[in-house]
DNA sequence: AGCTGTGAACATATTCACAGCC
DNA sequence: GGCTGTGAATATGTTCACAGCT
């Protein structure tokens, strides 16, 4: 599947997401309206699902969902790991929508002793030493990051020693990795200079 | 500038960062792996600058430091508001890096009557009201939105109506805006989504 | 010798346009 | 009539390969 289509698949299950129970059936042209994309775009896209869409009626909303779930490989909920418990951790670890989005967090780890045992969101943090056998014990395979940006690396090296093969990195740092493991990036300064581009560029 | 090239212009500068002093002069090679680009499409992006690298040696690191921001349109800070101040929301006002990036957070507000006052790296909670009249007197543009996803199309609104053409969304809801406005997208579960599928299709 | 800048080749992604089916 | 699925056309992005400068 291309990579372009895979980034926007998660963008479809949102959308249908948000149209709800209302309809029973969801058109391309619905979808792309609601998703801001090009008809065709979406209809090629999920056509890579094998999706059977009804000509004259368009795709069943339910079966969509589930087709968009198999293929993005959220049949069961993967455990993931939040390693780094600071203001950012704890948003993350607050979000509602894990459950929803496919994950279950199993754990909340932080390397300052005098934050162990805190809770956040109903979890107790626990140590870093904790943190390695869980991931073992667990088989975690997902890791979000949200160290500050001195200790990422260090972190990384421990979670991809111990069988982490996805991070999604927040520590705006950029992350040496083997290229077994997976990576996507999250930057407030990158997004930001990038909305300034635009914004300085704009017609007066 | 094509939009794949603007994308990657913030990474080249936090690159050029990680570098440091200890280098004068940067070959298209050496920001290609700190990068983790091809050289060829570093080349290619800087000659979008009309930066003048010195063939032989390379490009000068300020230089090209100095250029990057230029063409990011980072020469002056630009002011950005930050709205809704949960744990994300302080988590980004607590980010040291905004001046370095070049941006200026000008004010924290949030609906809640209880948080108003409280401080917050320094910066006091403002009301919503303060808000609008914040972004008319100082004429911001840019505005980080860290609200409850239900919060957030009616915030956005507003925003615009008093004259924000970027929003960097935090909130897990998809907006709806003129398409005079610029808007990026942060979302957690669209990044899991999108490692799940490189995760679940890993060869075994 | 070592590096940039870039045309040409290739690869990927998007959009159009329409046949085919309900 | 309305919508899907998709080949063909177009647009965008990446990489190669090398001429040209220092």
């Amino acid at each position: 599947m291309p990579k372009a289509t895979v980034e926007r698949l998660p963008l479809y299950l949102q959308c249908l997401q948000a149209i709800g129970d209302s309809e029973t059936t969801v058109s391309s042209d619905a979808l792309a309206n609601v998703a801001g994309v090009n008809s065709a775009n979406v209809r090629k896209d999920l056509s890579y699902l094998g999706s059977h869409g009804v000509r004259g009626v368009g795709y069943d909303r339910l079966e969509l969902c589930a087709q968009l779930r198999r293929a993005l490989g959220l049949t069961d909920k993967w455990p993931v790991v939040i390693v780094g418990v600071g203001n950012l951790g704890s948003a993350l670890a607050n979000y509602q929508g894990f459950d929803a989005s496919g994950f279950n967090v199993i754990g909340l780890y932080d390397a300052d002793p005098s934050k162990i045992g805190a809770r956040v969101d109903g979890q107790r943090i626990k140590s870093m030493e904790d943190l390695e056998l869980d991931i073992k014990k667990h088989e975690v395979q997902m890791a979000i990051l949200t160290t500050p940006a001195g200790a990422a690396q260090e972190v990384a090296d421990m979670l991809v020693s111990v069988g982490i093969l996805s991070i999604l990195n927040f520590a705006p740092a950029l992350l040496k990795l083997p290229d077994t493991v997976k990576c996507r990036q999250v930057d407030l300064a990158t997004e930001l200079q990038i909305l300034s581009y635009y914004q300085a560029s704009r017609p007066t």
